[in-house]
DNA sequence: GCTCACCGAGCGGAACTCGATCATGGAAAT
DNA sequence: ATTTCCATGATCGAGTTCCGCTCGGTGAGC
C-alpha cells in the first residue's frame, strides 16, 4: 500500500511487529541491526529472493535470532517498511519545521522532496512499495488513526483549506497518483528519472490546487 | 508494473511462456485450465502465499504437469498476468471497434470501463499489479514494440492529437495514474469503490485534456 | 507404436523450532 | 559502595518440516 499508509486510506497499524518486545539494550541494536541487514540484501536481490538465512548472516546474527523478533520472513519485510514509513514521516516533519511552508503546496511539495531524498539515500527504501498481498486484517489504530485525517488536519488550521471527506478524499487521490509516479520516476533510474519526478509535482500540485488553491502552474 | 505493460514505458514480452508449447489439444486445455486455477488461488491466498501444489490440487493436475509447462512459480504468475493482460488488450480492441469513439477521450474511457470490468469478472485480475520483483532482463518485442508507441500513434491517426516523445511521456503518466487510483477502487471493495473510479476518469481526463484537448470536465 | 502428456515419489534447500548455553543487570549481601 | 549472585533475557545452531522442483516410469493421443 506504500505512501497510502501515509497520508492513504488505510490505517497505520504499528503491527504485531516483534515477537518478543526486546528488553535488554543489546537486543534493541539487534532488531535494528537485522532491519539493516535486510534493507541492504532487499537492494541486493530483491523482495521474493531474499531469505531468512541472508539476513541472519548480514546482521552477524543466527537463523534463530532472526525468528525471536520475526514470526516469518514477512513479517521481517513489513517491520522494514514500517520503519521505512515511520522515517519518511519524522522527516517531513521536521523538515516542516525548519523550513516553516507558506502555503499549502510548499508542504506537500516538501513531502515530495522528502520522499524522493529518502529513496536515493535509504538502503531499501524501496520496501515502501512492497505491497501487503495478502489480505492482512487490519485494525485501526486509534492513536495515530488515519494519517490522511491528521494531514487535512494539519492542511486545515495551518492555510485555512477547507476540510471535512471531500479533502481527506482529495489528499487520498493525490498520494495515489503521487506515490505511482515517482514509484516509475524510480523503477529503472537508481537516482530517480527527473522528468516524472518534475511531473509528479506538477501533476500532484494542479490536482489539489484545481480544487483547492490557485492554479500557479 | 501492471497497466505499463500496457501503455507504458516497458515493452510487452511475450516472455519465455511455457517451456514446451503444447502439441495436443488436451493439454492446451491443460495449461489454460492451470493458469484458471492459479487465478483462482491467487484470489483466495494471494501472491506469496500461493504454492504450485495448490495450483496443481486445484487444477485436478499432478505437480508434474505445472512444471512441464512452467520453469517455475512465479513463471506461473507471470503467464497469468499476461494472459490477464492480453484479455483486457482485446477486450479494449473490441470494444472500440462496436462502439467507434467520437473523440480521444472516449476511447480512453473505453479502456478504463474494460479495466474495471475485467477486475469485477475475471478472478485473479488483479494479478496486474503482480510487480516483477526481481529485475528480468527485459527484450523487447520488436512486434508488439511499446504500445505506448501504439496507442499514441492510434491517438494520432484518428483524433489528430500532437505525436511525439511528449504525448508517449503524458500517456505513461497518465496510465500511472490511472492504474493506481483504479487500484485503490478495488483495495477493500471487490466490486471497486465508485468514488474512485469516477475519480480515475475525472483526472485522467483532466490530465490529459490539459494539454491536448479542450477541459470539458 | 512412437511421441506427447501425465504422474508422484523423491531430492535439495529454505523456512522455521527448540532445548542448550551465554550475557545482562538488578537485588542481596557485605 | 562494591561485589556476588542468579533469574531472565538473548543467542545460538542442529534438526525438523515444508515446499519448490526433478526425473524416470506409465498412460493417452494421432
Amino acid at each position: 500500500m506504500s505512501l497510502s499508509d501515509l497520508f492513504g486510506g488505510d490505517p497505520f497499524v504499528p503491527a504485531q511487529q516483534a515477537r518478543t518486545e526486546p528488553i535488554q539494550q543489546r537486543s534493541t541494536a539487534r532488531l535494528s541491526g537485522l532491519l539493516d541487514a535486510a534493507a541492504v540484501v532487499v537492494d541486493e536481490v530483491g523482495f521474493d529472493r531474499i531469505t531468512t538465512a541472508m539476513v541472519a548472516e548480514r546482521a552477524g546474527a543466527s537463523i534463530g535470532t532472526v525468528y525471536r523478533y520475526y514470526p516469518d520472513r514477512v513479517a521481517v519485510l513489513q517491520a522494514l517498511r514500517e520503519r521505512a514509513v515511520l522515517r519518511f514521516r519524522s522527516r517531513v516533519a521536521e523538515q516542516l519545521k525548519t523550513n516553516a511552508p507558506q502555503g499549502w503546496w510548499e508542504a506537500v511539495d516538501v513531502a515530495i522532496t522528502a520522499f524522493v531524498d529518502l529513496y536515493r539515500s535509504e538502503p531499501g527504501f524501496r520496501i515502501m512499495h512492497f505491497d501487503d498481498r495478502q489480505g492482512v486484517p487490519v485494525v485501526v489504530d486509534p492513536d495515530t488513526g488515519y494519517f490522511a485525517r491528521r494531514v487535512a488536519g494539519m492542511l486545515v488550521e495551518e492555510f485555512g483549506l477547507e476540510g471535512g471527506d471531500e479533502l481527506i478524499f482529495r489528499l487520498e487521490v493525490a498520494v495515489e497518483m503521487g506515490d505511482s509516479i515517482l514509484s516509475r520516476a524510480f523503477r529503472s533510474d537508481p537516482q530517480g528519472d527527473e522528468r516524472f519526478i518534475e511531473e509528479c509535482r506538477v501533476v500532484t500540485h494542479d490536482y489539489l490546487a484545481g480544487y483547492y488553491g490557485p492554479s500557479v502552474r
